[in-house]
DNA sequence: ACTTCTTAAGCTGTATACAGCTATACTGAT
DNA sequence: ATCAGTATAGCTGTATACAGCTTAAGAAGT
Protein backbone atom coordinates (compact mmCIF):
# COMPACT_ATOMS: atom_id res chain seq x y z
CA UNK A 1 0.00 0.00 0.00
CA UNK A 2 2.58 2.46 0.98
CA UNK A 3 5.60 1.07 -0.85
CA UNK A 4 7.44 4.10 -0.77
CA UNK A 5 8.31 4.62 2.66
CA UNK A 6 9.00 0.93 3.11
CA UNK A 7 11.92 1.33 1.02
CA UNK A 8 13.24 3.35 3.25
CA UNK A 9 16.13 1.29 4.28
CA UNK A 10 15.45 -1.17 1.52
CA UNK A 11 17.21 0.38 -1.62
CA UNK A 12 19.65 3.30 -1.19
CA UNK A 13 17.29 5.80 -2.83
CA UNK A 14 18.57 7.25 -6.58
CA UNK A 15 18.15 10.49 -7.62
CA UNK A 16 16.07 9.53 -9.79
CA UNK A 17 13.50 7.58 -7.49
CA UNK A 18 13.21 10.57 -5.57
CA UNK A 19 13.07 12.40 -8.58
CA UNK A 20 9.95 9.75 -9.94
CA UNK A 21 8.33 9.52 -6.15
CA UNK A 22 7.73 13.56 -5.66
CA UNK A 23 6.12 13.63 -9.46
CA UNK A 24 3.80 11.34 -9.17
CA UNK A 25 3.12 12.55 -5.48
CA UNK A 26 2.24 15.73 -7.31
CA UNK A 27 0.12 13.79 -9.88
CA UNK A 28 -1.72 11.71 -7.24
CA UNK A 29 -2.35 15.18 -5.47
CA UNK A 30 -0.89 13.50 -2.17
CA UNK A 31 1.02 16.97 -2.06
CA UNK A 32 -2.05 19.08 -3.59
CA UNK A 33 -1.18 22.34 -5.06
CA UNK A 34 0.13 25.76 -2.31
CA UNK A 35 1.46 22.58 -0.35
CA UNK A 36 4.84 23.68 0.83
CA UNK A 37 7.85 20.96 0.14
CA UNK A 38 10.58 21.73 2.34
CA UNK A 39 14.13 19.86 1.46
CA UNK A 40 14.73 18.76 4.70
CA UNK A 41 12.23 16.87 5.46
CA UNK A 42 11.95 14.83 2.47
CA UNK A 43 15.71 14.56 2.99
CA UNK A 44 14.98 12.66 6.12
CA UNK A 45 12.35 10.62 5.00
CA UNK A 46 14.07 9.37 1.82
CA UNK A 47 17.15 8.87 4.24
CA UNK A 48 19.73 10.89 2.35
CA UNK A 49 21.02 14.41 2.75
CA UNK A 50 19.60 17.73 1.10
CA UNK A 51 21.84 17.66 -2.04
CA UNK A 52 20.06 14.69 -4.01
CA UNK A 53 16.64 16.21 -2.73
CA UNK A 54 17.74 19.51 -4.22
CA UNK A 55 18.49 18.02 -7.43
CA UNK A 56 15.27 15.73 -7.76
CA UNK A 57 13.00 18.95 -7.04
CA UNK A 58 15.43 20.95 -9.66
CA UNK A 59 14.45 18.93 -12.42
CA UNK A 60 10.66 19.34 -11.54
CA UNK A 61 10.66 22.82 -11.58
CA UNK A 62 11.19 22.19 -15.04
CA UNK A 63 8.25 20.86 -16.05
CA UNK A 64 6.35 23.79 -14.05
CA UNK A 65 4.87 22.00 -11.21
CA UNK A 66 6.88 23.35 -8.54
CA UNK A 67 8.22 26.50 -7.88
CA UNK A 68 10.61 27.32 -5.42
CA UNK A 69 11.92 30.85 -3.86
CA UNK A 70 15.04 31.57 -2.05
CA UNK A 71 14.44 31.91 2.00
CA UNK A 72 11.16 31.08 1.48
CA UNK A 73 10.78 27.64 0.69
CA UNK A 74 9.03 24.95 -2.44
CA UNK A 75 5.50 25.13 -2.85
CA UNK A 76 3.51 22.81 -5.22
CA UNK A 77 2.05 25.47 -8.00
CA UNK A 78 -1.72 26.14 -8.20
CA UNK A 79 -1.75 26.36 -12.21
CA UNK A 80 -3.79 29.22 -13.13
CA UNK A 81 -6.21 28.59 -15.71
CA UNK A 82 -4.32 30.09 -19.09
CA UNK A 83 -1.79 27.51 -18.22
CA UNK A 84 -4.43 24.67 -17.78
CA UNK A 85 -5.55 26.12 -20.81
CA UNK A 86 -2.33 25.98 -23.00
CA UNK A 87 -1.78 22.28 -21.69
CA UNK A 88 -5.33 20.80 -23.09
CA UNK A 89 -5.22 22.69 -26.21
CA UNK A 90 -1.55 20.88 -26.84
CA UNK A 91 -2.87 18.01 -25.42
CA UNK A 92 -5.51 17.53 -27.76
CA UNK A 93 -3.33 18.35 -30.48
CA UNK A 94 -0.75 15.59 -29.50
CA UNK A 95 -3.21 12.73 -29.22
CA UNK A 96 -4.00 11.75 -32.87
CA UNK A 97 -0.09 11.77 -33.29
CA UNK A 98 0.06 8.78 -31.01
CA UNK A 99 -1.76 6.86 -34.07
CA UNK A 100 0.30 8.39 -36.59
CA UNK A 101 3.60 7.88 -35.51
CA UNK A 102 3.37 5.12 -33.75
CA UNK A 103 4.58 1.33 -34.91
CA UNK A 104 4.34 -0.38 -31.66
CA UNK A 105 2.78 -4.20 -32.55
CA UNK A 106 0.13 -4.74 -29.48
CA UNK A 107 0.79 -7.90 -27.40
CA UNK A 108 -1.33 -9.72 -25.63
CA UNK A 109 0.30 -7.80 -22.30
CA UNK A 110 -1.59 -4.98 -23.13
CA UNK A 111 -4.70 -6.56 -24.03
CA UNK A 112 -4.36 -8.38 -20.62
CA UNK A 113 -3.74 -4.82 -19.08
CA UNK A 114 -6.75 -3.48 -20.54
CA UNK A 115 -8.69 -6.06 -19.42
CA UNK A 116 -7.53 -5.58 -15.74
CA UNK A 117 -8.35 -1.69 -15.93
CA UNK A 118 -11.77 -2.30 -17.14
CA UNK A 119 -12.80 -4.28 -14.85
CA UNK A 120 -11.14 -2.04 -11.86
CA UNK A 121 -13.34 0.90 -13.54
CA UNK A 122 -16.50 -1.19 -13.36
CA UNK A 123 -16.10 -1.68 -9.93
CA UNK A 124 -15.63 2.07 -8.61
CA UNK A 125 -17.70 3.29 -6.53
CA UNK A 126 -19.13 7.26 -6.86
CA UNK A 127 -17.53 7.79 -3.35
CA UNK A 128 -14.87 6.90 -1.21
CA UNK A 129 -12.57 5.54 -4.41
CA UNK A 130 -11.35 8.32 -5.99
CA UNK A 131 -7.66 7.06 -5.39
CA UNK A 132 -8.79 4.15 -7.02
CA UNK A 133 -10.08 6.42 -10.29
CA UNK A 134 -6.71 8.24 -9.96
CA UNK A 135 -4.63 4.70 -9.95
CA UNK A 136 -6.63 3.48 -13.24
CA UNK A 137 -5.76 6.50 -15.19
CA UNK A 138 -2.34 6.91 -14.21
CA UNK A 139 -1.59 2.87 -15.09
CA UNK A 140 -3.74 3.59 -18.04
CA UNK A 141 -1.28 6.38 -19.28
CA UNK A 142 1.98 4.07 -19.04
CA UNK A 143 -0.06 1.35 -20.84
CA UNK A 144 -0.08 4.04 -23.84
CA UNK A 145 3.25 5.62 -22.91
CA UNK A 146 4.56 1.94 -23.62
CA UNK A 147 2.57 2.48 -27.34
CA UNK A 148 4.41 5.12 -28.33
CA UNK A 149 7.03 4.40 -30.66
CA UNK A 150 8.84 7.61 -31.24
CA UNK A 151 10.81 8.83 -28.03
CA UNK A 152 10.28 12.76 -28.53
CA UNK A 153 6.18 12.38 -28.65
CA UNK A 154 6.49 9.67 -25.78
CA UNK A 155 8.32 12.68 -23.98
CA UNK A 156 6.03 15.25 -24.69
CA UNK A 157 2.72 13.25 -23.92
CA UNK A 158 4.02 12.74 -20.78
CA UNK A 159 4.88 16.02 -19.74
CA UNK A 160 1.58 17.62 -20.50
CA UNK A 161 0.16 14.58 -18.12
CA UNK A 162 1.97 15.47 -15.48
CA UNK A 163 0.89 18.79 -15.91
CA UNK A 164 -2.90 18.24 -16.56
CA UNK A 165 -2.99 15.14 -14.22
CA UNK A 166 -3.54 16.87 -10.46
CA UNK A 167 -5.76 19.72 -12.14
CA UNK A 168 -8.48 16.62 -13.54
CA UNK A 169 -7.99 14.14 -10.52
CA UNK A 170 -9.07 17.05 -8.75
CA UNK A 171 -11.80 17.72 -10.86
CA UNK A 172 -12.84 13.72 -10.60
CA UNK A 173 -13.81 13.98 -6.82
CA UNK A 174 -16.27 16.99 -7.26
CA UNK A 175 -17.56 15.41 -10.84
CA UNK A 176 -17.96 11.44 -9.29
CA UNK A 177 -19.74 9.33 -11.38
CA UNK A 178 -19.59 11.34 -14.29
CA UNK A 179 -15.94 10.77 -14.67
CA UNK A 180 -16.01 7.28 -13.87
CA UNK A 181 -18.73 6.42 -16.36
CA UNK A 182 -16.58 8.29 -19.33
CA UNK A 183 -13.57 6.39 -17.54
CA UNK A 184 -15.35 3.31 -18.49
CA UNK A 185 -16.42 4.33 -21.50
CA UNK A 186 -12.97 5.33 -22.80
CA UNK A 187 -11.01 2.30 -21.23
CA UNK A 188 -13.69 0.11 -23.46
CA UNK A 189 -13.82 1.60 -26.94
CA UNK A 190 -9.73 1.10 -26.54
CA UNK A 191 -9.88 -2.40 -26.18
CA UNK A 192 -11.70 -2.16 -29.46
CA UNK A 193 -9.61 -0.56 -31.17
CA UNK A 194 -5.96 -2.37 -29.34
CA UNK A 195 -7.75 -5.98 -30.68
CA UNK A 196 -7.89 -4.42 -33.93
CA UNK A 197 -4.24 -3.30 -34.03
CA UNK A 198 -5.71 -0.02 -34.32
CA UNK A 199 -3.25 2.86 -33.14
CA UNK A 200 -5.07 5.64 -35.44
CA UNK A 201 -8.12 4.54 -33.35
CA UNK A 202 -6.42 4.56 -30.35
CA UNK A 203 -5.11 8.38 -30.66
CA UNK A 204 -8.24 9.81 -31.87
CA UNK A 205 -10.11 7.84 -28.71
CA UNK A 206 -7.35 9.70 -26.89
CA UNK A 207 -8.58 12.92 -28.55
CA UNK A 208 -12.00 12.48 -27.93
CA UNK A 209 -11.62 11.92 -23.89
CA UNK A 210 -9.06 14.35 -23.11
CA UNK A 211 -12.08 16.97 -24.37
CA UNK A 212 -14.74 15.47 -22.27
CA UNK A 213 -12.47 15.79 -19.84
CA UNK A 214 -11.62 19.34 -20.39
CA UNK A 215 -14.96 20.03 -20.72
CA UNK A 216 -15.64 19.15 -17.20
CA UNK A 217 -12.65 20.91 -15.82
CA UNK A 218 -14.23 24.19 -17.78
CA UNK A 219 -17.85 23.47 -16.04
CA UNK A 220 -16.52 22.75 -12.54
CA UNK A 221 -13.83 25.02 -12.63
CA UNK A 222 -13.55 27.54 -14.36
CA UNK A 223 -17.21 28.49 -13.92
CA UNK A 224 -17.06 28.45 -10.52
CA UNK A 225 -15.05 31.61 -10.88
CA UNK A 226 -16.75 33.54 -12.80
CA UNK A 227 -20.24 33.04 -10.58
CA UNK B 1 32.70 38.54 -29.26
CA UNK B 2 33.49 36.16 -26.30
CA UNK B 3 30.99 37.70 -24.27
CA UNK B 4 30.30 35.18 -21.66
CA UNK B 5 33.53 35.27 -20.74
CA UNK B 6 34.08 39.35 -19.86
CA UNK B 7 31.12 38.88 -17.56
CA UNK B 8 33.11 36.30 -15.25
CA UNK B 9 33.66 39.22 -12.52
CA UNK B 10 30.60 41.50 -13.55
CA UNK B 11 27.51 39.65 -12.79
CA UNK B 12 27.18 36.84 -10.50
CA UNK B 13 26.42 33.58 -12.44
CA UNK B 14 23.18 32.39 -11.16
CA UNK B 15 22.11 28.63 -12.37
CA UNK B 16 19.91 29.84 -14.87
CA UNK B 17 22.61 32.06 -16.74
CA UNK B 18 25.08 29.08 -16.06
CA UNK B 19 22.50 26.64 -17.54
CA UNK B 20 21.76 28.92 -20.71
CA UNK B 21 24.88 29.94 -21.83
CA UNK B 22 26.52 25.75 -21.44
CA UNK B 23 22.84 24.88 -23.92
CA UNK B 24 23.93 27.46 -26.26
CA UNK B 25 27.22 26.06 -26.50
CA UNK B 26 25.96 22.91 -27.06
CA UNK B 27 23.62 24.40 -29.91
CA UNK B 28 26.52 26.38 -31.54
CA UNK B 29 28.85 23.54 -31.11
CA UNK B 30 31.08 25.05 -29.54
CA UNK B 31 30.89 22.07 -27.40
CA UNK B 32 30.40 19.20 -30.09
CA UNK B 33 29.29 16.01 -29.79
CA UNK B 34 31.47 13.77 -27.91
CA UNK B 35 33.21 16.28 -26.29
CA UNK B 36 33.85 15.50 -22.01
CA UNK B 37 32.11 18.65 -20.00
CA UNK B 38 34.31 18.47 -16.36
CA UNK B 39 32.39 20.08 -13.50
CA UNK B 40 35.67 21.63 -12.15
CA UNK B 41 36.50 23.38 -15.29
CA UNK B 42 33.63 24.79 -15.81
CA UNK B 43 33.12 26.07 -12.26
CA UNK B 44 36.26 27.77 -11.76
CA UNK B 45 35.78 29.53 -15.61
CA UNK B 46 32.05 30.88 -14.27
CA UNK B 47 33.53 31.68 -10.85
CA UNK B 48 31.34 29.55 -8.52
CA UNK B 49 31.98 26.33 -6.53
CA UNK B 50 30.60 22.99 -8.61
CA UNK B 51 27.33 23.09 -7.14
CA UNK B 52 25.46 25.21 -9.58
CA UNK B 53 27.15 23.39 -12.20
CA UNK B 54 25.72 20.57 -11.54
CA UNK B 55 22.32 21.94 -11.26
CA UNK B 56 22.40 23.47 -14.21
CA UNK B 57 24.05 19.99 -16.09
CA UNK B 58 21.54 18.12 -13.98
CA UNK B 59 18.58 20.26 -15.96
CA UNK B 60 20.15 20.03 -19.59
CA UNK B 61 20.39 16.07 -19.15
CA UNK B 62 16.55 16.15 -19.09
CA UNK B 63 17.11 17.41 -22.90
CA UNK B 64 19.01 14.27 -23.60
CA UNK B 65 21.71 16.46 -24.39
CA UNK B 66 24.20 15.61 -22.26
CA UNK B 67 25.12 12.50 -20.47
CA UNK B 68 26.82 12.01 -17.00
CA UNK B 69 27.80 8.91 -15.59
CA UNK B 70 29.37 8.17 -12.39
CA UNK B 71 33.47 8.14 -11.99
CA UNK B 72 33.89 8.76 -15.90
CA UNK B 73 32.29 12.12 -16.52
CA UNK B 74 29.45 14.78 -18.38
CA UNK B 75 29.84 14.07 -22.21
CA UNK B 76 27.56 15.96 -25.02
CA UNK B 77 25.70 13.49 -26.57
CA UNK B 78 25.77 11.86 -30.04
CA UNK B 79 22.16 11.61 -30.78
CA UNK B 80 21.21 7.90 -32.71
CA UNK B 81 19.81 8.32 -36.11
CA UNK B 82 16.89 6.95 -34.95
CA UNK B 83 16.52 10.24 -32.21
CA UNK B 84 17.50 12.55 -34.69
CA UNK B 85 14.31 10.78 -36.59
CA UNK B 86 12.02 11.60 -33.70
CA UNK B 87 12.92 14.91 -33.05
CA UNK B 88 12.19 15.67 -36.80
CA UNK B 89 9.80 13.71 -37.40
CA UNK B 90 7.68 15.69 -34.13
CA UNK B 91 9.10 19.12 -34.98
CA UNK B 92 7.49 18.67 -38.75
CA UNK B 93 4.16 18.00 -36.82
CA UNK B 94 4.51 20.74 -34.34
CA UNK B 95 4.93 23.35 -36.89
CA UNK B 96 1.63 24.41 -38.33
CA UNK B 97 0.46 24.16 -34.70
CA UNK B 98 2.60 27.57 -34.37
CA UNK B 99 -0.31 28.94 -36.64
CA UNK B 100 -3.36 27.69 -35.54
CA UNK B 101 -2.84 27.59 -31.54
CA UNK B 102 -0.89 31.18 -31.92
CA UNK B 103 -3.02 34.47 -31.40
CA UNK B 104 0.12 36.73 -31.00
CA UNK B 105 -0.24 39.60 -32.73
CA UNK B 106 2.81 40.97 -35.12
CA UNK B 107 4.96 44.40 -34.48
CA UNK B 108 7.16 46.60 -35.73
CA UNK B 109 9.60 44.97 -33.78
CA UNK B 110 9.35 41.67 -35.40
CA UNK B 111 9.36 43.18 -38.94
CA UNK B 112 12.68 44.98 -38.18
CA UNK B 113 14.25 41.75 -36.43
CA UNK B 114 13.30 39.82 -40.06
CA UNK B 115 14.45 42.39 -42.02
CA UNK B 116 17.55 42.67 -39.92
CA UNK B 117 18.04 38.68 -40.49
CA UNK B 118 17.79 38.66 -44.08
CA UNK B 119 20.01 41.27 -44.47
CA UNK B 120 22.44 39.33 -42.84
CA UNK B 121 21.31 35.98 -44.50
CA UNK B 122 22.00 37.64 -47.76
CA UNK B 123 25.67 38.69 -46.90
CA UNK B 124 26.77 35.38 -45.91
CA UNK B 125 29.41 33.90 -47.85
CA UNK B 126 29.84 30.00 -48.58
CA UNK B 127 33.12 29.57 -46.40
CA UNK B 128 34.11 30.85 -43.74
CA UNK B 129 30.90 32.30 -42.37
CA UNK B 130 28.73 28.94 -40.82
CA UNK B 131 29.38 30.67 -37.14
CA UNK B 132 27.04 33.66 -38.60
CA UNK B 133 24.63 30.96 -40.54
CA UNK B 134 23.85 29.67 -37.03
CA UNK B 135 23.41 32.82 -35.02
CA UNK B 136 20.83 33.73 -37.84
CA UNK B 137 19.27 30.68 -37.38
CA UNK B 138 19.16 31.05 -33.36
CA UNK B 139 17.73 34.35 -33.53
CA UNK B 140 15.25 33.54 -36.15
CA UNK B 141 14.29 30.62 -33.62
CA UNK B 142 13.89 33.11 -30.39
CA UNK B 143 11.41 35.36 -32.94
CA UNK B 144 9.71 32.45 -34.09
CA UNK B 145 8.87 31.75 -29.68
CA UNK B 146 8.06 35.01 -29.24
CA UNK B 147 4.84 34.79 -31.41
CA UNK B 148 3.97 31.55 -30.28
CA UNK B 149 1.52 32.34 -27.44
CA UNK B 150 0.64 28.67 -26.25
CA UNK B 151 3.46 28.16 -23.19
CA UNK B 152 3.16 24.43 -23.60
CA UNK B 153 3.87 24.38 -27.64
CA UNK B 154 6.62 27.28 -26.72
CA UNK B 155 8.16 24.83 -24.28
CA UNK B 156 7.88 21.78 -26.45
CA UNK B 157 9.19 23.98 -29.63
CA UNK B 158 12.15 25.18 -28.20
CA UNK B 159 12.60 21.96 -26.71
CA UNK B 160 13.23 20.03 -30.34
CA UNK B 161 14.88 23.19 -31.50
CA UNK B 162 17.98 22.23 -28.92
CA UNK B 163 17.82 18.86 -29.89
CA UNK B 164 17.61 19.28 -33.46
CA UNK B 165 20.16 22.29 -33.74
CA UNK B 166 23.79 20.76 -32.97
CA UNK B 167 22.67 18.07 -36.01
CA UNK B 168 21.10 20.81 -38.68
CA UNK B 169 24.05 23.55 -37.87
CA UNK B 170 26.74 20.71 -38.69
CA UNK B 171 25.55 19.54 -41.56
CA UNK B 172 25.28 23.13 -42.76
CA UNK B 173 29.13 23.20 -42.65
CA UNK B 174 28.97 20.21 -45.51
CA UNK B 175 26.17 21.80 -47.32
CA UNK B 176 27.38 24.83 -47.95
CA UNK B 177 25.35 26.96 -50.40
CA UNK B 178 22.32 25.25 -50.62
CA UNK B 179 21.50 25.16 -46.75
CA UNK B 180 22.64 29.97 -47.30
CA UNK B 181 20.03 29.62 -50.26
CA UNK B 182 17.56 27.57 -48.27
CA UNK B 183 17.30 30.22 -45.36
CA UNK B 184 17.37 32.98 -47.69
CA UNK B 185 14.08 31.89 -49.44
CA UNK B 186 12.97 30.74 -45.84
CA UNK B 187 13.67 34.66 -44.39
CA UNK B 188 11.71 35.74 -47.63
CA UNK B 189 9.10 33.51 -47.33
CA UNK B 190 8.07 34.44 -43.53
CA UNK B 191 8.57 37.95 -43.93
CA UNK B 192 5.77 38.21 -46.33
CA UNK B 193 3.46 36.08 -44.10
CA UNK B 194 4.60 38.30 -41.07
CA UNK B 195 3.54 41.40 -43.17
CA UNK B 196 0.21 39.91 -43.75
CA UNK B 197 -0.34 38.88 -40.43
CA UNK B 198 -1.02 35.19 -41.30
CA UNK B 199 0.48 33.03 -38.85
CA UNK B 200 -1.11 30.18 -40.30
CA UNK B 201 1.10 30.65 -42.86
CA UNK B 202 4.18 31.29 -40.72
CA UNK B 203 3.34 27.68 -39.41
CA UNK B 204 3.56 25.85 -42.67
CA UNK B 205 6.65 27.57 -44.17
CA UNK B 206 8.34 26.49 -41.35
CA UNK B 207 6.89 22.90 -41.48
CA UNK B 208 8.17 23.43 -45.24
CA UNK B 209 11.69 24.25 -44.41
CA UNK B 210 12.09 21.65 -41.41
CA UNK B 211 11.39 19.42 -44.24
CA UNK B 212 14.28 20.38 -46.88
CA UNK B 213 17.01 20.32 -43.63
CA UNK B 214 15.79 16.88 -42.26
CA UNK B 215 15.91 15.98 -46.17
CA UNK B 216 19.62 17.36 -46.24
CA UNK B 217 20.33 15.62 -43.09
CA UNK B 218 19.26 12.03 -44.71
CA UNK B 219 21.49 13.01 -47.37
CA UNK B 220 24.78 14.22 -45.97
CA UNK B 221 24.38 12.10 -42.88
CA UNK B 222 22.63 9.40 -42.83
CA UNK B 223 23.39 8.28 -46.77
CA UNK B 224 27.32 8.46 -45.93
CA UNK B 225 27.08 5.74 -43.12
CA UNK B 226 25.19 3.24 -45.32
CA UNK B 227 27.91 3.69 -48.12
C1' DA C 1 55.98 -10.90 -25.43
C1' DC C 2 51.79 -11.41 -23.03
C1' DT C 3 48.50 -11.66 -19.52
C1' DT C 4 46.86 -10.49 -14.98
C1' DC C 5 46.73 -8.02 -10.92
C1' DT C 6 47.54 -3.88 -8.47
C1' DT C 7 47.60 0.86 -7.88
C1' DA C 8 46.83 5.54 -8.59
C1' DA C 9 44.71 9.47 -10.79
C1' DG C 10 40.57 11.84 -11.91
C1' DC C 11 36.07 12.18 -12.23
C1' DT C 12 31.13 12.36 -10.26
C1' DG C 13 27.93 11.59 -6.03
C1' DT C 14 26.95 12.88 -1.25
C1' DA C 15 27.10 14.98 3.30
C1' DT C 16 27.72 18.99 5.88
C1' DA C 17 28.67 23.63 7.36
C1' DC C 18 27.66 28.15 6.58
C1' DA C 19 26.03 32.35 4.13
C1' DG C 20 22.04 34.94 2.58
C1' DC C 21 17.32 35.83 1.94
C1' DT C 22 12.38 36.28 3.57
C1' DA C 23 8.47 36.52 6.43
C1' DT C 24 6.85 37.10 10.90
C1' DA C 25 6.53 38.23 15.54
C1' DC C 26 7.82 41.49 18.79
C1' DT C 27 9.29 45.81 20.77
C1' DG C 28 9.07 50.64 21.49
C1' DA C 29 7.75 55.26 20.37
C1' DT C 30 4.01 58.16 19.20
C1' DA D 1 -4.24 51.73 19.48
C1' DT D 2 -1.20 52.12 15.68
C1' DC D 3 2.77 52.01 13.13
C1' DA D 4 7.77 51.81 12.26
C1' DG D 5 11.69 49.48 13.14
C1' DT D 6 14.13 45.44 14.61
C1' DA D 7 15.23 40.89 15.93
C1' DT D 8 14.69 36.12 14.95
C1' DA D 9 13.39 31.68 13.12
C1' DG D 10 13.43 28.94 9.13
C1' DC D 11 14.04 28.28 4.68
C1' DT D 12 16.96 27.94 0.23
C1' DG D 13 21.68 28.81 -2.13
C1' DT D 14 26.63 27.90 -2.09
C1' DA D 15 31.19 26.20 -0.88
C1' DT D 16 33.86 22.51 0.56
C1' DA D 17 35.47 18.07 2.19
C1' DC D 18 35.22 13.44 1.44
C1' DA D 19 33.47 8.92 -0.27
C1' DG D 20 32.89 5.94 -4.22
C1' DC D 21 33.27 4.63 -8.92
C1' DT D 22 35.83 4.02 -13.33
C1' DT D 23 39.66 3.88 -16.21
C1' DA D 24 44.23 3.30 -17.47
C1' DA D 25 48.90 2.79 -16.62
C1' DG D 26 52.39 -0.02 -14.67
C1' DA D 27 54.41 -3.99 -12.19
C1' DA D 28 54.89 -8.83 -11.68
C1' DG D 29 54.51 -13.47 -12.96
C1' DT D 30 54.38 -16.79 -16.80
Amino acid sequence: MNANSLTIEDAPHTVQSIHDTILERICLLDFHPGQQLKEADLATEFGVSRTPVRDALSRITHLNLIETRNGVGTVVKELPDQKIADVYTTRLELAPLIGTLSTTKITQVHLDKIQDLILRAKNLDDEKSSRSYVLINHELHQLLCDLISNSVLRSFWRQTYYQAASVWYRIADIAGEASILSLVNELTELQTALKNQDLIAVGHIQRIYIGYGYARIQQYLFDSKTK
